[in-house]
DNA sequence: TTCAATATGGAAAACCTTTTCCATAATTTT
DNA sequence: AAAATTATGGAAAAGGTTTTCCATATTGAA
């Protein structure tokens, strides 16, 4: 339509070095504004070979944990131009799988393995090679579980955070303490429990493995837990929780039982999520730096996958004590 | 590598019509074991003409009601190895523009307006201008709110949620209501308020303009509007907001004032988010069929893109009241 | 004016598939 | 055994860009 070659209208649109004359950009640019023109990114994909794609792996996007690792990612990267490429796995390895396959043939420029399985041994073998695949076409792979594959690692302080909080716990004279996990095959349960486990190994505590008890990360789980616990009551002054929708429907499932938190017994959370600061007692738990994290992941990305690099220390790890309600001082 | 051309290659992995010897095609499959090999996405769509791309348009995936609408799309579309793409715009029109242009020259193949706003007539333009373009590429477009643009559109049933849940209100005996409204941008908070009055105006009540409140669908404006109407509470027995965080957070803050909920005044929500069982006392809301939605937005976009169309019927909206405890029952 | 350097534009190849069309080989039918 | 049909494989074009290389036009320097 401008009556120029094609080699032109690159030139024209991508800026290049190769001087155009005004003319010939004139006419390219009327003709760009009159087609309302984009180039094709398939096409240029090919001839570059960047997909400008970047999976990201969760478990549940309905969790905000997650949601605010993608909104980090998304900010760092807004004006770059990428297709942020989500996928559902609901800790199910197949569905893992599926996505890490779909974003390998995809080209994907980087994938983001946000929520992490302890794999089986099947499907360790096949997602290695997955993975040994798209590093060698040159994808930018970033864990932020703890992996048993060769990739980057950022650590959100899963370990940090219950230790702080337990420590805490501990600092308020709480000596008899019971453990709420998560499900067991997700290594975020393992990080938590050895940061409980570590805080109390520090004062020269033992764990009780009957105050120990399995959860799911959910609300339902927590009352559940709740129920396993209630006859193990008058041992313990505070239930350290793994998370906070678990703690939220623990202390639910407390109140409904008759049992006042934190007057007859202790409850903190892990995540900070909203309804934490909602519930009555609003709830003590850590806040945990999801968004910054992702913040840390886009630029990461960034700078392994553009030209012009950005500068970019270490991820510091921002995690907080929040205070609140749920937990009394029996000190003295 | 396998020795054959890539015609072949090709119809051995497409399993096309054209008939491949046993010999030729268990070459072929021996060395795409051996290489791992996955066609490139991007030759195959710059050849066939699809991006396989369905882009997402959100205000904020960290609110459950679009992170389940995504996760309903994802259900559907699973093996047919589309790239969700998702935008978070945070009501931002300029956010808005940039995504939707991203997806026009990505050539996505379906874009789903799952965040809506009233578009100030500059957007409104330069969208319609988008909208158009992605029409003529032949992209499925799907909207989810009330939109000027000439696209499809499924409705979760804003106006029957609120009605549904004020007429509840009205026969409990609650003669004067407050109600609190969205941000004023958002369609949403039209279409609810909408059913608001017209559930009112059905019983020949008449909307007192100081009893309704503007807000912005989180905790803090739910906060924000106790302090607002905690003046009016003698002229009022319920109030009827129209998000759950809202009301969570009014609940909240009328606590924290001494009034007493539903024993002082009745309070309900609409969307039914998990906290809203959680909370003291459990919050009585409108469940919305966000992730059915979702799978009905799926289905459409399988029909519009695929050969072998799904049946789909029309939508059903599955609107439920959701009784709990924070209405009080002041007849006779 | 002449030579060199620079500015400007285009042709063609490349990126990796799929698809159409054609040629040859194998099989079936008569 | 010849003819017709079917099975099988490849060559080449196409899809929309970018990039390399080359050619011509223009400018500047001597």
């Amino acid at each position: 339509m401008a009556g120029v070659s094609p080699t032109t209208v690159s030139r024209v649109i991508n800026n290049s070095d190769h001087s155009v004359s005004k003319k010939a950009r004139a006419v390219v640019e009327k003709a760009v504004r009159e087609l309302n023109f984009e180039p094709n990114r398939m096409a240029q994909g090919l001839v570059k070979n960047k997909s400008r794609i970047i999976g990201v792996i969760v478990h549940d996007i309905s969790d905000a944990y997650f949601a605010e690792i993608v909104k980090g990612i998304e900010k760092v990267i807004f004006n770059y131009d990428y297709i942020i490429n989500i996928y559902n796995t609901y800790r199910d390895v197949d569905k893992e799988l599926h996505a890490v396959n779909l974003l390998r043939a995809n080209r994907a420029e980087a994938v983001v393995f946000a929520g992490g399985t302890l794999l089986d041994p099947y499907y360790k073998q096949k997602m290695g090679e997955y993975i040994k695949d798209l590093k060698e076409q040159g994808s930018a792979l970033i864990g932020l579980t703890s992996h048993p594959f060769p990739i980057k690692n950022i650590e959100i302080g899963n370990v940090l955070a219950t230790q702080t909080i337990t420590n805490y716990i501990l600092s308020k004279g709480h000596k008899k303490t019971a453990y709420i996990t998560g499900p067991e095959i997700l290594s975020t349960t393992k990080e938590r429990f050895n940061g409980y486990k570590e805080a109390l190994l520090d004062r020269g505590m033992e764990i009780d493995k009957k105050l120990v008890i399995e959860g799911d990360f959910t609300f339902e789980g927590g009352r559940k837990a709740a129920l396993e616990l209630i006859n193990y009551l008058d041992r313990i002054t505070a239930i350290v929780v793994s998370n906070d929708a678990m703690a939220l429907g623990l202390m639910w499932e407390l109140k409904n039982q008759g049992v006042e938190v934190p007057g007859d017994i202790s409850v903190t959370g892990i995540g900070n999520i909203p309804a934490t600061k909602y519930s009555y007692p609003s709830l003590t738990t850590i806040s945990l730096p999801t968004y910054e994290l992702g913040v840390e992941v886009g630029k990461d990305i960034l700078n392994s996958v553009e030209d012009n690099r950005i500068i970019n220390g270490e991820f510091e790890v921002q995690i907080k004590l929040v205070e609140r309600n749920s937990v009394k001082d029996i000190r003295g």
